[in-house]
DNA sequence: ACTTGACCTGGTAATGATTATCATTTACAT
DNA sequence: ATGTAAATGATAATCATTACCAGGTCAAGT
C-alpha cells in the first residue's frame, strides 16, 4: 500500500551530509549542516525526511544515551561504543570479542531476531584530559552537566548583587535580606541553588560569598 | 564524602511500588501506584527520588526504547529483551548466551566501564497472536533495515532498497529515479545486473519488482 | 528551648526534543 | 501544459522531564 517517496532535493542533501558526516549525527547537527546548501530548509523537514529514511533503509536511526536520536549513514549491522564524557559515538568491532548464541525460546519465550550492544566508556582525548576515574564519577558529572542551567533568576540575581556589594568579608542572611527585596525565609532556598550552581560558597558557617564563577555570572549577563 | 539521603514517607512508599511492580515502570506509572497510598504526592517529587535512589544504587534507571525512562527495582547487572510489537521489557539472564571480552585499548582507544545488551524480538503472547511471521516485517516495524555489500554495489542496493520499499504492484523506471540519488541514465545497467543475478524481476514490461532473492540478499548480509 | 541552615516536598512554570497542523509550493502522471 | 498528490516551511502543540520557589521538617549547635 505504501508508494515509493520521492526524491527531493532536500531529501537528497540530507543524504548526502548524512554520509559526509560519517559519524552519528542528531537531527539538529544535520540541519545545521544542511541549512549552509539550502538555508531555507526547516527543522521539521530534515526530522520528516530522516523519519522517512530510516523507515526505507537507507539510512539507521540509533537508541542512543540522552535524550536526542541519532542517525546513521550506515546500515549493515554494528555495535557503538558511548562516551560518557563527550557523548560521542563511535563504531565498534564486537566480532572478535563476544562470542554470543542467541537466546532459544527455551530460554525465555521469546522469539529473537536481533539483538545491540553497546559499551561505555572514555574515548581516547576524554581519558586523556579527564581526571574522572571511576564510572560513579562520570555519571556524578553526567547529570550535573544535564541539569546545569547557568542561568540566574531574578530573585537569585538580586542575591548575588548584594553579595558582590559586599566587599569585607563574608555575609549572614540578615545581611542579604537588608539589601534586597526578598523576605528572610525565601533566603535559605536561593543560597542553595546558587551553591549548587557554583556561584557562591560559605567559607564560615552562615556566612556567604560570591565565588569567582558568581562574579562572571553577574557580569556576563549585561 | 557521599551523603545518605533521608528516607522519607514518600521516598519508601516508591521503593515499595516499584518493588512490588516486577515490571519496568516509568515513572508515570510509579506515580499512579503511589498516588493511591499518598494522593498529594507530586510527579516531580516521584522524579526526583527516582533519580536519587538509581545514583545511590538501590534502583537502577535503564536506557529504554521510547521516549520515557524506565526503573528497575533489580540492580545487579542483567540484560533486557524488548517485545517488538507489545513494547513489554523482560529480564534475560546471558551469562549462558554469551561469552564476551571487553573491548580492550588497543581495539578503540576506549577505556571500557560497562556494557548493555538488548535483545529484540516477540514476546510469547505476541508470538501466538501476532500476524507478523517473518523477520523482514519486523526490522521494517523497527525502522532497522540492513544491508551488506556481498555482491551489491552501491548502486545496486540502493535501486533495491527503493524496489523492496514499494509494496504496491511493480515500479517503473521513474519510481526509481525518483526514490534513489541515481540519475535515470543509470538506471537501465542497475536493473540489468540485478535482473542477472535473480533479485529483480519484471512482471509487466517496462515494471520492476524485487524477488525474494533480492530480498534475501538485502536482509541476509546482516 | 531556640536558631540556623540543610534537605525535602507539592505545585507549577519552563525547557527542549520531537510531532502535528496547515497554507503554499513542487514534482510527477496524464 | 495541467491537475493532483506529496512535500515543504513556518509555527503551534505535545509530552516527558527538569527547574524554580515557598513552605515544611529535621538535626546540630548554641
Amino acid at each position: 500500500m505504501k508508494k515509493i517517496s520521492r526524491m527531493t532535493r532536500q531529501k537528497k542533501i540530507i543524504l548526502e551530509e548524512i554520509k559526509k558526516h560519517h559519524g552519528h549525527p542528531t537531527a539538529d547537527e544535520l540541519h545545521d549542516k544542511v541549512r549552509k546548501r539550502l538555508p531555507q530548509i526547516s527543522l521539521a523537514t530534515v526530522y520528516r525526511n530522516l523519519e522517512i529514511m530510516a523507515k526505507a533503509g537507507q539510512i539507521s536511526k540509533l537508541e542512543s544515551r540522552g535524550r536526542q536520536k541519532r542517525f546513521d549513514w550506515e546500515t549493515s549491522p554494528h555495535d557503538h561504543i558511548h562516551c560518557l564524557q563527550c557523548q560521542k559515538i563511535d563504531n565498534i568491532d564486537t566480532t572478535d570479542n563476544v562470542d554470543i548464541t542467541l537466546p532459544g525460546n527455551k530460554d525465555c519465550g521469546y522469539k529473537v531476531f536481533g539483538h545491540r550492544f553497546e559499551f561505555f566508556g572514555l574515548c581516547p582525548e576524554c581519558t586523556v584530559f579527564s581526571k574522572i576515574n571511576n564510572k560513579g564519577d562520570i555519571e556524578k558529572m553526567d547529570c550535573k552537566s544535564k541539569c546545569g542551567s547557568k542561568g540566574l533568576s531574578d530573585k537569585q540575581r538580586e542575591v548575588l548583587v548584594a553579595l558582590n556589594s559586599c566587599t569585607e568579608g563574608a555575609c549572614g542572611s540578615k545581611d542579604i535580606v537588608a539589601a534586597t527585596t526578598l523576605e528572610a525565609k525565601q533566603i535559605s532556598c536561593q543560597i542553595t541553588s546558587l551553591k549548587k550552581k557554583g556561584f557562591v560558597d560559605s567559607p564560615v558557617r552562615c556566612k556567604y560569598s560570591i565565588t569567582d564563577s558568581g562574579k562572571e555570572a553577574l557580569s556576563g549577563e549585561k
